[in-house]
Parts: C-alpha cells; structure tokens; sequence
DNA sequence: CTTGACCTTCCAGTAACTATAAGGTTTATA
DNA sequence: TATAAACCTTATAGTTACTGGAAGGTCAAG
C-alpha cells in the first residue's frame, strides 16, 4: 500500500496531479486508510505509467480517459489507439511545419533587424517588420 | 471612426477578441458614441495589425504588452524585441526537436502495433507498448 | 411595427494543471 | 512531553488566450 507521495515519486508525476486526475475521473478513486489518507497499489502504478507515457506522446486526457474506458468495458482499445496514433503523426507533422515556417519569418526578421535603427514611432525598426510581415521591404 | 466589427473585418480579429484585449489593457479603451458603442480609429488598426502578427510569431500577449509598454513610455523597443525573438527562436527549435522525437516514437509504436495482436489487458498489444515506451522489446 | 443585424455587459467554460490557504496526522528529535 | 518537520486532507482560485452564451439596447429596411 502506497502513500501519494510515495506514489508520486515511483511514477513521477506530482501528487497534485495525481490528485487531479482522480478528481477528473482519470485514475479510480483509492481506498482510504483510517486518517483519510489516500491508499494505492500496483494497479495505481501501472495506470499512472500508461497515462505519463501517453501524454509524453501528447495525447490529450480525453483520449486517455476513452482508450482506459475500452479497457473497463472488455474491450482491446488496439484499434482506436492505432487511428489516433495516425491522427496524432498528422497533427504533429503539421504543427512542426508551422513552427518551422514561424522560426524562419524570425529568423529573418531578426537578420533584418540587425541593420535598422532603433524607433519608438516602430516605423523604421525590426518592430515596424513585426507588424508588417516578413515579406514587406 | 469604425465600428467594432468594422474593424474586426479589418484586422481578421474576432469582436470578442478586440474586447478582450482592450479587457487586458492591450488595447486602449476607444471613445464611445452616444449610444455606448465602441469608436476605432487609424491608430487601433496598427496596434491590432501589430498584435496579430506578433501571436501569429507565437509571442505572449505579455510580451506584446511589454513591447507596447515600451512605445507608451517613449522608448524604442528594438532592443528588447531583439532579444525576445532570438528567445523565441531558440525555443521554437527546441519544441521543434521534441515533436519531431514524438513523432518518431508513435510511428515506431505504430509500425510495430500493426504486427500485434489486440489485447484487453493491454499486455501484448500496441497500449501495452505506449506504458512501457518505444525502447523496449 | 417588426425583423435582422448590429452593439452592450456579464458570466462561464476550455486544457491541464499549479498555487494557496487552512487545517489534520505522523514521525523524529530535544 | 513538546514541538517541529514532513506528511496528508479539502476547497478555492489562478494560469493562457480566448470563445460561447444569455439578456438586452440600437438602428436601418420593409
């Protein structure tokens, strides 16, 4: 039997948050031990692993909360985690080609702000190109 | 003198949106009419044009205050926004370098889900794999 | 005169926590 | 035995950047 605390530490996750996700229905509710504090077991450890490892993947706490539902219905949740694995990559390859495109427009942003004066109108400086675009001038 | 969703129109920012700025003192607070509607001029279409552009760089609305805060007290922001875009910069290619690894992953998880079977305990199958990472097995 | 498109304010909700307050319990030490 | 440190409890509110909805006022057209 483990203390949150003790619980915490073994899979890395704050206690506030371990707290959180029974509150949210994520995690069951514990036993209770005599002064109220909460008590787990290994189940609790393997739960919490599975959802650690699935948010490090960045799967939102809905997701984890449907894929955990198969699993109490009986059901092998195999297929759904497959199509939202595929959704995921998609998502993912998306928002890196964002950031990429967004670290680019900075980039050259700032080259070109190496070489303007400095403005507190913001009409000759990296600030006016902020509000222009990366394509003005 | 514009109306709220004239101006909206203009900038491609939501009404809410430009309420909620101007909540947050990002904005000004615009004359009325009589009839209490808001009154945008030349001057709130540049300051918004410069928000958008500097969210869609991905800076916080408290960075975007501060720039502002800088072109209120009479000095040229350059310097500062220099040094929040090389921050940026750096950030964004260390986000970059995540998504990519998580990427990775899940196709890794994803090709070997494929080959196993499904699995209600998630012992032998792909969920299984998520709790234990892509590096085993 | 009423319909529809504006506008107003205020309140609540989103995601996934994190922080704070105010208190009870347990354990180790002085 | 006192007390301090390190646990634990609950409840409430704050974070970021909006978004949605309710309830109502205003204005132009038909």
């Amino acid at each position: 039997m483990l203390q949150i605390g003790e619980l915490s530490k073994i899979v890395d996750i704050p206690t506030k948050t371990i707290r959180y996700y029974e509150e949210i229905e994520l995690l069951p509710p514990p036993r209770r031990a005599t002064n109220g504090y909460r008590q787990y077991d290994q189940s609790d450890v393997e739960q919490l692993r599975f959802i650690r490892r699935a948010r490090s993947l960045d799967f939102a706490l809905d997701d984890i909360t449907e894929i955990l539902a198969f699993r109490e219905r009986g059901e092998a949740p195999c297929k759904y985690v497959m199509s939202l694995m595929e959704e995921r990559i998609g998502q993912i390859a998306d928002r890196i080609k964002d950031l990429e495109n967004m670290k680019e427009d900075l980039e050259q942003l700032h080259q070109r702000g190496l070489r303007l004066p400095e403005d507190v109108e913001m009409k000759q400086c990296v600030c006016h190109l902020i509000e222009v675009g990366p394509d003005a001038g």
